[in-house]
DNA sequence: TTAAGTAATGAACAATGATTCACATCTTTG
DNA sequence: CAAAGATGTGAATCATTGTTCATTACTTAA
C-alpha cells in the first residue's frame, strides 16, 4: 500500500468542499438558483468543472446541498424564538417579524429558498424547510390555545396560511421591492404582523359570517 | 392578385388556432406548464410541429396565451362574487372559499397558474393574475372599512397575505392533497375562511402583543 | 525513489427540445 | 386552369449545459 488519506489530505478536501458551497451558495443569493452554472461555480472556486463532480455526484445535489445549509440556520432563528419563554402572542409576533426582516435583507435568497422551483432534490427540501417554519409557528399557536390567549382553532392550517401570508406579502410576485424605504418597510412589516396576530387571536367560529 | 382572405379561411385559422391552445390548456391541466412540448401539442392537435410556429412565434406566447385564457376566467368568477351586493364579511369568505373550492377542483392546473415557474412572459402574465386578486378583495376590504364591518388596516399588505394564505394552504408545497376525504376538505376550507375573516376584522392595533 | 492510489483537469460528449426552412399543398381570384 | 399567395410539413439544425473520462499532477508509504 502507498497512498492513504491523512489529515492533512482530509483538511484539504474539506476546505474545496466548503469553498465549493461557499461560491454557489453566493451565486444563490445573487442571481437564485437558476444563476448557477457548474461552470461558472468552479471558475469562481478557481478550479476545473470536472473537480465540482470529485465533491458531488450531481448539480442538483450541490444545490441541494447549499439549500440545506442556508436554510437550517433560518429555521434556527426562527425556533430560537418559539422556544423564548415570552407569552405566545408575543412569541408569534416576533417570529414573523423575524421572518420578515431576514427576508426583506436577502430578498433574492428569500426568493430562491421560498418559491424558486429549480429541481426534484432541492424542491424536497423546501418542503421539509417550509414545513418546519410550519411546525414552529404551530408550536406557539397552540401554546397559545392551551394558555388561553388564542382561541381553538386547525393549527395545523392556520400555520400554513401564516407561512403563505409571509411569503407572498415579502417575497411573492406581488411584492414590490424596489421603492419601498426605511419607514415604509416598517409600516409594511407592522401590517403583516397584526394581520398574522389577528388571525389567529380572531374570536369569529367558522360560521360567523 | 390572386389569394385574398376570406370568411372562410378566416374562420378555418382561427379553428386551427383555438385548438392549438385547447390541447395545449388539457397539457397544462394534466401535467402543468412543464409538461407541455411544441411536438406532443402539435401531434395531439394533429398538425405537424412548424404549423404551430404560423400561430404562435414561440412556445413561451403559446403559454403565456394559454395562461391568459384560464386565469381570465378565474378572475372573472371572483370579481362577479365580489360585485355582489351583499354584506363586506359574507362577499370577502365567499370569495375565499370559491378560490378554495376551485383550486380543490383543479389542483394541476391550480398550481401551474399560482406556482409553477415557465418563463419570463408567463411570470409576467402571472403577476397581473395574482394583483387581480389582491385588487379585487382589496376592494371588498375597502367597502368592508368603509362600512364599519373591518377596522381600518393597510388594505394593500392585506389582500397580499390572503392571497398568500390561500395559495399556500391550498396549493403550495405544504399542502398535502392526497389523503383528504371530502369531510376533510371541507373542514379545511371553512379554517381558511375563518382565517381570512379572523385576519381582517381583528380588533388588534399593530402595538398591541 | 518508486509504486500505488487519489485528486484535478477541461475538452469532448450527450441529451433535450425549441426553432427553422426548403418544399409541398391548398385557396382564391381572374 | 393558371398564377399568386398563404398555410402545412417534419427532418435537420441550433443552443444550452450537465456530465464524463482519458490524461496529468499530486500525495503517501515503503
Amino acid at each position: 500500500m502507498a497512498y492513504r488519506e491523512t489529515k492533512k489530505t482530509r483538511k484539504h478536501k474539506e476546505r474545496v468542499h466548503n469553498q465549493i458551497l461557499s461560491v454557489a451558495r453566493v451565486a444563490v443569493a445573487e442571481g437564485g438558483f437558476a444563476a448557477v452554472q457548474m461552470s461558472s461555480v468552479a471558475a469562481a472556486a478557481g478550479l476545473a468543472t470536472g473537480t465540482l463532480y470529485r465533491h458531488f455526484p450531481s448539480k442538483a445535489e450541490l444545490l441541494a446541498e447549499v439549500f440545506r445549509r442556508v436554510t437550517k440556520r433560518e429555521v434556527q432563528v426562527m425556533t430560537a424564538i418559539a422556544d423564548t419563554d415570552g407569552a405566545a402572542p408575543s412569541r408569534l409576533g416576533d417570529a414573523v417579524e423575524v421572518f420578515a426582516r431576514r427576508a426583506l435583507q436577502s430578498p433574492v435568497l428569500a426568493y430562491a429558498l421560498i418559491f424558486e422551483p429549480v429541481d426534484t432534490l432541492v424542491d424536497a427540501e423546501r418542503l421539509a424547510f417550509r414545513r418546519s417554519y410550519a411546525v414552529v409557528l404551530g408550536r406557539i399557536i397552540d401554546d397559545g390555545i392551551k394558555s388561553g390567549a388564542f382561541p381553538a382553532q386547525n393549527t395545523a392550517v392556520v400555520a400554513n396560511c401564516i407561512v403563505g401570508a409571509l411569503a407572498e406579502a415579502l417575497i411573492g410576485p406581488l411584492a414590490d421591492r424596489t421603492l419601498t424605504t426605511r419607514s415604509e418597510t416598517e409600516v409594511e412589516i407592522e401590517a403583516i404582523v397584526t394581520f398574522c396576530l389577528n388571525a389567529v387571536s380572531g374570536q369569529q367560529k367558522g360560521t360567523a359570517r
